[in-house]
DNA sequence: CCAGAAACTTGACACTTGTCAAGAACGAAT
DNA sequence: ATTCGTTCTTGACAAGTGTCAAGTTTCTGG
């Protein structure tokens, strides 16, 4: 009876705890939330926990209750960011029933994204540089860049597969192709550029039929 | 005649001035490579003033002296970097005369770049992440990836030249794909994958014969 | 209601940062 | 040899950094 008692409490308070976790993890994840903005804002090297917490609602002592250091704190800024992206184009993919609808689709979310989110683009730039340096990053950047691949990779199969093909190059020349003229869209944008959106869609839309 | 001696005198003191201009900027370009060997090593966002100069022949008043701050100096790096960087391949493309040698010549200098260059490699990408949150750095920065686009057109143009063709792609195009899969590679290099190099020279390989 | 744990704030610490100014060392022209 | 401008060193400054410990508030189980 003693044992069912105790194995009684013990679910208990195991219920307890895992509670608490959540509720701790779900904190963390509202932290790296707005740590994310500022770091999106002023980039990795100029960027301190004070001006973190300045623009949010917290004070400075938070992040250290919650995060063991500042590397820390930025590992799961990066894993939260992973969460956001790397669906992003999955909806265009399920729905599109032809490959005008993909291609159209995947354009407008493209031209959309450099243009409402070029500054948490541009960390992730920044991040997976850092990781070149920084090994602590190295798994979760790696990893991320993984799932980027393959999101590129289910939209350029779904394109072939509408055209009754095959893509033509492998997952990672996709993805380096891509990513490449993303990133080099996005300098140009940000450094005003009016030109730097219309000419990347131009140039996927070029590319699509003739890597898939 | 005085108005003689006044010329005469005015294009001493000018060839003085250049001369002392040219020890000026040859001092800069020492204090800039010294420079480049910390941030290689450090980062753009770990790198200090102070950590450069211990880690060279020059205390850190010198970098006030011949830089207005430290922005002038890392400006003067990219710039530094990229006439070192920019005819990597040239010789390469000036000497074969065949498509498979071309090849061969590439990957060569590919992996040879991507196993002693690294540092170099990786801190090229960690400034071009921070020209898209410093508008001070864009202008060189987006220079010097014209230049490096406008490289890789002259191997492909010569590629496709030797096997009586015409790039298949745009320059733009061109550029992403190897610098994306460059930048991949790189970063499992650095991250200890042994695979990272083979694994490049194998899609470059296959890439090639596709692309022009 | 109350004790104790959890969550958060505050202020201080040791240290690093970019910048600058005062002056020493050096070189060249007189 | 002296003077003057260039080049470089040194030390100081204020501002900002990550970290932490002590204290306050808030929550919660008994």
């Amino acid at each position: 009876m003693a044992r069912q008692v105790t194995g009684a409490a013990r679910r208990v308070a195991d219920a307890a705890e895992v509670l608490r976790d959540e509720k701790f993890n779900a904190r963390r994840g509202e932290l790296a939330e707005a740590a994310l903005e500022t770091l999106g804002e002023l980039g990795f090297a100029r960027t301190s926990l004070r001006e973190i917490a300045q623009n949010s609602a917290f004070t400075h002592g938070v992040f250290h209750y919650y995060f063991s250091d500042k590397l820390d704190l930025i590992c799961c800024c990066v894993r939260h960011y992973k969460a956001k992206c790397v669906t992003r184009y999955d909806e265009v993919v399920a729905t599109a029933t032809s490959r005008d609808e993909l291609t159209e689709g995947f354009l407008a979310k493209l031209a959309a994204t450099l243009q409402n989110e070029a500054r948490m683009h541009r960390l992730w730039y920044d991040l997976r540089s850092q990781a070149m340096f920084e090994a602590a990053f190295r798994k979760d950047v790696i990893e991320i860049d993984k799932s980027l691949e393959a999101m590129i990779w289910r939209i350029a199969y779904r394109y072939a597969e509408l055209g009754g093909k095959r893509p033509a190059s492998s997952p990672a020349a996709l993805y380096a192709l891509f990513d490449g003229l993303f990133q080099s869209a996005l300098l140009k944008h940000l450094a005003g550029d009016k030109t730097a959106i219309p000419e990347l869609l131009d140039e996927v839309r070029r590319l699509l039929p003739t890597v898939c």
